[in-house]
DNA sequence: AGCACGCCGACT
DNA sequence: GTCGGCGTGCTC
């Protein structure tokens, strides 16, 4: 027992670029002493209990009460030992706040489970999947399996950093090659973490991993009450659990011998955290990795073009699996010109036909759609007035299942109208589609058919999510409806039929990887059919000539690369250029946008061309969202630390000259919105 | 970022 | 008359 009080640096999860000192064991001297990287609770302004992190420690004079005029407050408690931040976490901490321009305290929330008080649902991922499991034992790896196995093992044997890209089509056996890696890991004695984006969190995948790995394996997920997940992180601080499974939060486990980090579907977007701390889960576990002399292994169908070019500069390790394992090859893909006949509405003959063919076989069929809701806008056709949410600037969606107008954006529900509100002609009509009108549409012309729709709306119930993909899983319906939910890796082995309404559709988006995103969802959409037997695929689209839904048609990567790249470069985006976001809003739009202005001259008078250059202000795409009025900054080139710190610095500057702005920064976006 | 204190509109 | 909107000020 030691005597001696001490005074604690702490860094708070706070927008402050300092830390706070509190004393510690002044009240009952001779208790736990704290050491940099314990967390601990403390009293901060009028919050009881904060939880920080311990920066610098030293004994405390005897008699000093208070630094700099403020008295000093003491700690309330020092976390366990299993919740230090320290080693290979500590370091990861300091990265992350260093490439990201945050401070050092904003970041430690990651790395702990949330304090008690935080909601507790029930429920989440659990029941037995209806899926054939295979024994370990009978599995034969394809040599095209075992070559990236034996680069990892070679990694793992030699205690050596290193990054393998498994670009592998989809149905190609991905799964089986990450845990054979991780097995191979726990049998030298160390441990591994396996990333998956959150929709893709399924049952199939961690059943798959649970009865490899038995109890050595735990799985985070948004079913775990807090309680829960501290229960998960001490065992894995005490060693006894392995192997931790989970979306981005699963990278801070503090396993202690960490040898394999997966990141599976390395290029979904929702690796990428779009709230403080903005932070992409797969450069850190690029990170993490080489910390730990880890392997890391990013694999993907369609892998991010900037994962694609780091592999291209030896980044990362190359490894392809072209074919599908088992019978399946990939399938077949039809482009259909929408710009003729609709049988019905929003389908060509042709996918009517092959639907009805499905049908008849008594297989399945998955139609995506990626508009929710009954109708995109609702319009009078006599005026022309279209009803807009008051707050955002944005049309108002026509949902039928409940009954209302409603905006996508704030949530703002209004009754829909029976005559238009402004001239009062009965002429207030839907137009424009959603899955709820191909749900109903499709239902009345194959009244035998059952179908299943999985999109926001149906999914919105704690447990809904698993129970339509169980019940289409397991045949008990023929045609599942979809939104963007339905194209991430889900198993559906009876699937005959892939039918894509509008292919074309996210072509239009206003962003620089709008291509590059269709043509990720476009092939994985694609991927879904015919995991058994033959399938095949329809993309109905108004741009059958356009190279990216060939190139997707095609399931042909190197095609779309070829058209994609030469544009990155030429306009100086990513994978070329890296990309710094300034995000501004508030209520007056005049003040917002003086505010960016101002922002944007000092930052071109700081960041000079040709290695940098700054973008706008310009009115973000959505120009008005919960009546704020949005403008941002874009600052292209790579941003030394010292530069990124300045330019945060110039944020907070900027919010405390006008009252009301909110000022962001975000490093490598991935959204422009 | 929270969280409370402090001054101006529509309700019992 | 008060309940409550969010402007602004501070946090060892």
């Amino acid at each position: 027992m030691d005597p001696r009080p001490q005074l604690l640096e702490i860094a708070l999860p706070v927008p402050l670029d300092r830390t706070f000192s509190y004393g510690h064991g002044r009240v009952a001297p001779g208790g736990v002493r704290a050491q940099i990287g314990d967390l601990v609770v403390a009293p901060f302004g009028r919050r009881r209990e904060v939880i920080g992190l311990v920066v610098g420690a030293a004994d405390l004079e005897p008699g000093r009460t208070s630094v700099e005029g403020a008295d000093l407050k003491d700690v309330l408690r020092v976390l366990p030992p299993e919740y230090r931040i320290a080693g290979d976490r500590l370091r990861l901490a300091r990265w992350l706040a260093g490439y990201y321009a945050l401070p050092l305290g904003e970041v430690v929330p990651l790395f702990h489970p949330p304090a008690p008080g935080t909601r507790t649902r029930a429920g989440g991922p659990k029941a037995a999947p209806p899926y054939p499991l295979h024994d370990p034992k009978d599995i034969v790896l394809t040599p095209d399996q075992r070559r990236p196995v034996a680069a990892a093992v070679d990694l793992l044997d030699a205690e050596a950093y290193g990054a393998l890209l498994l670009h592998g089509v989809t149905g190609s056996g991905k799964t089986e090659v990450y845990l054979t890696v991780i097995a191979e890991a726990l049998a030298r004695g160390r441990d591994a973490i396996y990333l998956l984006p959150e929709i893709a969190l399924t049952p199939q995948t961690l059943a798959r991993i649970t009865v490899r790995f038995g109890d050595q394996v735990a799985a985070i997920h948004s079913g775990l009450s807090a309680g829960e997940r501290c229960r998960v992180h001490e065992a894995a601080a005490r060693g006894e659990i392995k192997v931790v499974v989970g979306p981005r939060s699963a990278l801070f486990a503090p396993l202690r011998r960490l040898g394999a980090i997966v990141v599976d579907e390395e290029h979904d977007h929702s690796y990428k955290q779009d709230e403080k701390p903005r932070y992409h889960a797969r450069h850190a576990a690029l990170v993490r990795g080489r910390e730990n002399r880890a392997v890391v292994i990013l694999g993907s169908a369609t892998p991010d073009l900037e994962t694609v070019t780091g592999a291209e500069s030896g980044l990362f390790a190359l490894h392809g699996l072209p074919e599908r394992v088992g019978a399946g090859d990939l399938p077949p893909v039809e482009i259909v010109d929408m710009r003729g006949s609709t049988s019905l509405e929003g389908f060509t003959p042709t996918l009517t036909e092959a639907l009805g063919q499905v049908l008849e076989d008594g297989r399945q069929a998955l139609i995506y759609y990626n508009r929710r809701g009954f109708a995109r806008v609702i319009q009078c056709s006599a005026c022309g007035e279209a009803a807009e949410c008051p707050n955002c600037d944005i049309a108002l969606t026509v949902h039928l299942r409940p009954r209302r107008l409603l905006c996508h954006y704030c949530g703002l529900t209004r009754p829909i109208p029976e005559v238009c509100p402004t001239c009062g002609a009965d002429a207030f009509l839907p137009a424009g589609g959603g899955t709820e009108k191909v749900e109903l549409n499709l239902q009345a012309h194959f009244p035998e058919a059952r179908i299943l729709r999985f999109d926001h709306d149906t999914t919105r119930r704690r447990g809904s999510h698993q129970r339509i993909l169980s019940a289409f899983a397991e045949g008990r319906a023929d045609i599942l409806i979809g939104t963007q939910m339905i194209a991430k890796g889900h198993h559906f082995p009876a699937v005959a039929l892939v039918g894509v309404l509008a292919a074309d559709d996210g072509l239009a988006m206003p962003d620089f990887r709008a291509a590059e995103r269709t043509f990720q969802l476009l092939t994985q959409v694609a991927g879904r059919s015919g995991r058994t037997g033959i399938g095949k695929v329809i993309f109905q689209t108004w741009k059958p000539d356009d190279t990216v839904i060939q190139a997707a048609a095609g399931h042909d990567q190197q095609a779309f690369l070829v058209q994609e790249l030469p544009t990155r470069r030429a306009l100086g985006y990513p994978p070329y250029r890296r990309l710094a976001r300034v995000g501004l809003l508030g209520r007056k739009q005049g003040m917002v946008l003086e505010a960016a202005s101002g922002l944007a001259a000092a930052l071109r008078g700081q960041f000079a061309a040709p290695r940098l250059t700054v973008l706008g202000p310009a009115p973000a795409v959505f120009a008005r969202l919960q009546d704020r009025f949005r403008f941002q900054i874009l600052v292209k080139g790579s941003l030394t630390q010292k530069e990124k710190a300045w330019l945060a610095s110039c944020c907070r500057g900027l919010k405390e000259t006008y009252r009301g702005l909110d000022v962001f920064h975000d490093i490598d976006p991935t959204a422009m919105f």
